[in-house]
This record gives C-alpha cells, structure tokens and sequence, in this order.
DNA sequence: ACAATATGTCACCGTTCGGTTACTATCTCG
DNA sequence: CGAGATAGTAACCGAACGGTGACATATTGT
C-alpha cells in the first residue's frame, strides 16, 4: 500500500494487526512500546517517532520500501537549473559519496 | 530500496538529496523543517517524527510502499498457536476482516 | 445480568524533540 | 589568498513525546 499522511499509516498497521489476530497490548509489548502510543499512532498520530514505527511494523511483519519517482533530473517544472555536464560532472567530484568510485 | 532502520531511511534520504542537487538548507525549507532537523535524520536518528518524515519524502519525490509479507497467519514460528477451526471461525464472527474467505 | 476482553481517553511527569542562532571546518571558485 | 557556499555541531528553550496508571465504553460469552 501506498503511504502518504500518518493516517494512511495508521490505518494500515491497525488492519495488519487485526488480520493477525492481535490486541493492542500483545503489539505494544512485541514492539517495545505502550498501549497508548498504538491506540494514537493508529489514529494517526504524525508526532510518532520513527525508530518505534520501524519496531511497530518489523513485529507485524511489514516490509518499508521506498521508491525515487520517475527520473533523476527532473525537479518540479519550475526550476529548470538545466544542468549540463559539466556541473554532473563537478557535483559528482566535489561531494565523493560513501560508494562513489 | 527496503527500509529497516532509522539509518537506511537517512542514507537514503541524503543520496536523494544529493542526486536532485539539493543542499540541506534547500530541503528542509522545501519539507516545512529546519536544517539541524535534516541533519540529524540523515545521521539516522530514530526520534525523528513519522509526519516530518513523510514531508520530506514527498518533497524528494519518493513513494512508500507498506507490504504484509508472506501469508496472514504466519506468526514466527515459534509460537504455534495451532489454531482450530472453531477459533478461526470465532475470529471471524468476531472479527469482520475485510479481505478474509 | 455479570464478568472478561478490547479499545479509547485522561492527567501527570520526566525526557526528548525541533527551531533558532551561533561557531567551525571543508571545499570551490575568482 | 579571500569570499562564498555547504555541512556538522553546540547551547538554549518551549513544546510535544512516550510511559504509567486509572477510568469509561462497547462488545462478547457464560
């Protein structure tokens, strides 16, 4: 399912809890966490922390997968900084990323 | 790329950042937050709020899929719960899941 | 009707978040 | 060399988080 707001999330963590057959309490003690802050974080909650909601869905069995939309170039229709290659080729020598080369 | 960690979520964040020549200043405008924020996210840092987040995915063009792996009922094994049919039946008389039968 | 279960809500409280504002270290380019 | 841009870090502070425990509602099963 596609996530966009907290509510989306929330709605799903609590459908795969109820599929799973689980209660609140048993969730929040798999998760390392209080039965209050599932009851909110199903609400929607935006506040939530992300290390607990990466714990929520480990113990229900979720898979995260993030996606970079379409291609690489090609920021919102607006700012066309027009690239060219010489500035691909700057930005990939000055700023050496962890795997780069 | 599949998530686990508050540090994945960060790193790639960053490598986002960086291939849509985005600086940090830039993104954190964009996302609604500050740059110490981002910052801190791109280190991994778990408290970070699940709403934050989300805005700054969105402002980076990145979708979040959520996937329930395998099959509903498959608990680690572990705990063989060895449902019977009678309690499946119950959880279904009291439990009216959407997508079940 | 009663007990048991599950969920939502509340008040309290210590901890931590996120924003602001500096300062520092690199790096690039003129 | 010096100016400018980018990124990491620090201290401060109000606001919000998350945990605990209790209470209020359904809802179910006996």
């Amino acid at each position: 399912m596609r996530i966009r707001t907290a509510a989306d999330l929330g709605a799903f963590i609590r459908e795969r809890r109820t599929t799973l057959g689980l209660d609140q309490i048993s969730l929040a003690k798999k998760a390392g966490t209080s039965r209050k802050w599932l009851v909110e974080v199903e609400q929607g909650k935006p506040g939530a922390e992300i290390g607990l909601i990466l714990r929520t869905l480990k113990s229900l069995e979720i898979s995260i997968d993030l996606e970079a939309d379409s291609s690489v170039a090609t920021p919102p229709p607006g700012k066309p900084k027009a690239p060219d290659i010489n500035s691909v080729l700057d930005s990939l020598k000055t700023r050496p990323l962890k795997k780069q080369i």
